[in-house]
DNA sequence: CGTCAGCTTGATTACTTTCAATTGTTGTGG
DNA sequence: CCACAACAATTGAAAGTAATCAAGCTGACG
């Protein structure tokens, strides 16, 4: 359960490729953003940044999941997003020059390349696509926010849990069994994504369970109707 | 009551300059999107784009304050954001090729220019400076939408209406007497920021008057103690 | 002067949180 | 491998908060 920087490849030979935004790059920008590159492992639980930290450059995850929360001042923490393989983190903060807005933890052991700073800006002025690229994530991400936020001020908190296993759904996808999902969340950390209490949470999955909606194993959440979930959270896609 | 397109300049001599992202345009830009740009008058109460409609430009408010904001399923209207003059309107949407996300509203009669959708794609490209700013727009307009997101999901309802109120204030600035919030929303309104009820709200402005931290009058809302109620808020600058 | 939209109040109900106590699980060091 | 500590899950009961429902009010306006 230790791997060191070389395991990770050039940015140009990433395998990664195709999918986050840094692979529109051209090979020899590539090359460039590898010399300046850190690249770095977190353990499961591990924070990459907290909030209200100096921005010190783009991360790019290379492999794990990370979740990005808020802390309120009760202490209690809200879950904004969630990150994985591919997808850049921190970008908001550098293009507006301050301090990161939330706190980045790794959900699983995670690898996680650093992209200074001033060489993303430089990157962004050098190809131009790179800025359409990033606004569209911006705007992928404000969109998200925004649903997020009607959610959890109209709907009950039934509804915002069953929205929630959609979610993570979406975030984690299933494992080979084709509907169990495919992270251990505690049950906390699904509460601070619904907006709720852990103890709340356990009732209403219990309650959801009940109604033949998901099955509850000890670490696994699985879906048994993935359909009537959806109509409950009131998602339609 | 009545203006037509006329009495709005010119781009290039636009007297929001100095202010909009567009502002930063070089001249001949302005000249450009002057010459496509359609300025519309819409009266207080009017709607200026629905959610879901398809997008057709984006929009530049001249004058007046506009309301942005998203229906839940239960038709209850959830309040994400102001804008005001020299705002500029859409451009998430446009970025991201899909539809408006939110309805925008005019609280107070608007004059509104609306520059074609291919034109400000076209300027993107033309002017890197100005992708720049719209990135700077769309992170400052995440963050703000992930604190909100925060504020809903772990304050009490008299903090959410007291941050409504300073929303408010921030947004709306004061009349002549530099404590009454120059717009009048109606109970609903600010139950729509607030993300409760008009009678909650109602209930949690007379418990805030009685408290002496703000003053009611038929019309308007006067903040009587700015710091506690920024302090009661949450809020802290 | 009637109407309509917005405002207000009270009573009731429903939903969530909070607090407290218990049980289960996991990782660690002896 | 066991015991312990620390964390996670669960359950019940009580307290609180805000939504809902049901009337009146009030002021603006044609």
């Amino acid at each position: 359960m230790n791997r060191s920087k070389k395991d990770i490849p050039s940015c140009v030979d990433c395998d990664v490729n195709g999918h986050g935004v840094l692979c529109a790059l051209s090979k020899e920008n590539k090359a460039k953003i590898t010399q300046n590159k850190g690249g770095n492992f977190y353990k499961k639980g591990q924070v990459i940044f907290y909030e209200g930290n100096h921005v010190n450059g783009l991360y790019c995850i290379y492999d794990g999941m990370v979740k990005l929360s808020k802390l309120g001042e009760n202490g209690k923490e809200q879950i904004v997003r969630f990150a994985k393989r591919s997808d850049i983190l921190g970008y908001r903060s550098l293009l507006s020059d301050e301090p990161y807005q939330a706190t980045a933890t790794a959900m699983e052991d995670c690898w996680v390349c650093v992209i200074p700073k001033e060489r993303f800006l430089n990157l962004l002025e050098a190809e131009p696509k790179l800025s359409l690229d990033v606004l569209k994530l911006l705007s992928q991400d404000l969109k998200l926010a925004e649903q997020l936020l009607l959610d959890i001020s109209q709907k009950s908190v039934k509804e915002r849990i069953a929205e929630a296993i959609i979610l993570l759904k979406k975030s984690f996808g299933y494992q080979n069994d084709g509907r169990t999902i495919a992270a251990h969340l505690t049950r906390s950390e699904i509460a601070d994504i619904a907006g709720t209490t852990t103890e709340t949470t356990i009732r209403t999955l219990a309650q959801l369970s009940q109604e033949g909606l998901i099955d509850l194993s000890r670490k696994s959440i699985r879906i048994r109707n993935y359909d009537a979930l959806a109509r409950m959270a009131g998602v339609f896609d």
